[in-house]
RNA sequence: CGGGACGUAGCGCAGCCCGGUAGCGCACCUGAAUGGGGUUCAGGGGGUCGCGGGUUCAAAUCCCGCCGUCCCGACCA
């Protein structure tokens, strides 16, 4: 395997050090085919883990899991203006069935298999997923409906970036049914509520929440919550969105039910979807110039031992001792690695450890076994203690659990430092966002009066774009009276930032 | 699709200007020593020089065409 030392730092050029991160971490490779990317088994761990967490929490709130189509009839997109609208210019069709040799002996697409309606590659799937709704509910007695499915979706796009976007991505997508709009509202906040949780503690990424403006809504949604991180270079990343679709989809699929009071009802549907881009945020959140840094939770490897030895009898007794100490930390449900290789020194090891992001390092050598002790290193300097220290070998096991705890938590308070650092609060002065936005970026809050235009206004000259309303939690204890763009009346708090 | 750069071994590159049958570093394989932060020595394997055509005794090198990738712009989880 190729590895040239050194990354190119976060400072030097961001872009390259990210690109570098996803493929010397092994996170993921490119793919003969543009835009599509082949994620690497330790990056699809990561996913793995994210998953497991998430379905959990998917579970507990009531939701089950199904599968439905890669394949959606034309006319099921075109049914939903908006929807269609928003899709268009990025969708892959399936027009043919067949091939067959040409003049030239090449293979063609046969005119003859055309099929009479083209087949979309799933953008998102509520289309497919209401109508498959509207056989399945008759009665209010049917609702709530609490769908998820875990899947693969196509969108077909000009410019792509590893994880942050690809033309074929992973993500889950929730789909749910109610009674009522107050239901659906409820839904629709509850599972932004869970995604919050997830990327608080799980991700530890300390994003923001709100409303996504009308212009950065969902097509096809009546509102978007939405969750924003800000990355290490203070762009925005959109994290997760959790959609209030009303009764858009219900109309245009028939999704009735008959109510409590005899009526017939069209249903109250939201959608909800986290990607594998938020593995592309935890990389340009947590990620320094070494190379990635995982969060213990989502870590494929929590602590990797690597032995250290001269001669065969050493090395004899110093993996013992390590398989001693893994067997007992993986009791305590840690994930464990011991780096055994032999045709490699401790130090290389050490490197390539850290630019995979592996959490806690556990050095075992001949003293160590002697004086029964480990000796353990952090992935980075943190706040709960040095970053090497040595241990006694019995008392490791009850406190690595607990420090990689720790670090999680660590992680999420760093991230929240420096969101806030680079957050700008109160900007009533379109030159004073310029400024910011155009210098070192972040997130800049500011009065909106809610008109399309001033949004357009700043999208065309500084690139940035409302990210969201912010939630209650996070707006500004003093609410700015007048729109940064215009000077008009504001009508709501706006979180303003250039994003992936 | 507009502007720019680049395609030579798994990765990073040199060679091209001035044509003579492919080289360097890392990685990989074998052996020995080494081993607490990027080890050393010896030996070795691996390349349709992006593709197609042209010029020539001879093309990685010169000419024409095509394809692809990356970066910058317009769309986006």
């Amino acid at each position: 395997m190729a590895d040239d030392k050194a990354l190119t730092t976060r400072e030097a050029d961001f872009s390259a050090w990210y690109n570098e991160i996803v493929q010397r971490a092994e996170l993921a490779d490119y793919s003969p085919v543009r835009g599509s990317m082949i994620i690497r088994p330790y990056g699809y761990g990561i996913w793995e883990n994210m998953q497991r967490a998430l379905d959990d929490m998917f579970k507990a709130t009531g939701h089950q899991n199904a599968y439905f189509p890669l394949f959606i009839p034309l006319s099921f997109i075109t049914r939903e203006a908006e929807h269609v609208e928003g899709f268009a210019k990025e969708m892959a069709l399936v027009t043919h069935t067949r091939l067959i040799k040409d003049a030239d002996g090449t293979l063609v697409p046969d005119p003859a298999s055309k099929l009479d309606e083209p087949l979309v590659v799933r953008p998102t799937s509520e289309t497919i997923i209401y109508d498959a709704f509207s056989r399945w509910v008759q009665s209010y007695r049917d609702l709530p409906l609490l769908i998820n499915q875990w899947a693969n979706v196509v969108r077909w796009e000009m410019r792509t970036r590893m994880f942050l976007r690809t033309s074929e991505f992973l993500w889950q997508e929730g789909h749910t049914a109610h009674a009522t709009e107050a239901e659906a509202e409820e839904e629709a906040t509850r599972m932004l509520g869970v995604y919050r949780e997830f990327q608080d503690d799980w991700l530890a990424l300390g994003v923001i929440t709100g409303v996504k403006s009308p212009a950065e809504k969902f097509p096809g949604a009546d509102r978007t919550y939405s969750l924003e991180a800000l990355m290490q270079d203070n762009k925005a990343l959109q994290c997760g969105t959790s959609h209030m679709l009303g009764q858009n989809f219900a109309r245009q699929f028939d999704l009735k039910f008959q109510a409590e009071s005899g009526q017939e009802e069209y249903a109250w549907n939201t959608s909800w979807g986290v990607s594998t881009r938020m593995v592309g945020g935890v990389v340009m959140t947590h990620g320094d110039d070494s190379g990635l840094v995982l969060p213990p939770r989502v870590a494929p490897i929590q602590v990797v031992i690597v032995p250290i030895y001269r001669k065969d009898e050493e090395r004899t007794l110093v993996l013992e001792k390590a398989e001693f100490v893994a067997n007992a930390l993986r009791a305590e449900r840690v994930r464990v690695h011991i780096d055994a290789r032999d045709s490699m020194k401790p130090g290389p090891k050490y490197y390539e450890w850290e630019r995979k992001g592996v959490p806690m390092r556990i050095e075992i050598g001949p003293r160590d076994v002697a004086a029964q002790k480990v000796m353990t290193v952090m992935r980075t300097e943190w706040t709960g203690g040095d970053r090497k220290e040595a241990m006694d070998e019995t008392a490791a096991i009850t406190v690595i659990p607990k420090r990689l705890e720790d670090y999680q938590r660590f992680l999420l308070k760093r991230s929240i430092e420096r969101r806030e650092a680079a957050s700008h609060r109160g900007i009533d002065d379109y030159d004073a966002m310029r400024t910011i936005i155009e210098g070192d970026g972040g997130f800049v809050y500011s009065g909106w009066c809610g008109s399309e235009d001033c949004e357009r206004k700043v999208k065309d000259e500084l690139k940035a774009t409302i990210r969201v309303l912010p939630s209650e939690e996070f707006r500004s204890p003093d609410q700015p009276q007048q729109c940064v763009v215009c000077g008009g009346a504001s009508q709501a708090e706006a979180v303003w930032a250039r994003a992936y």
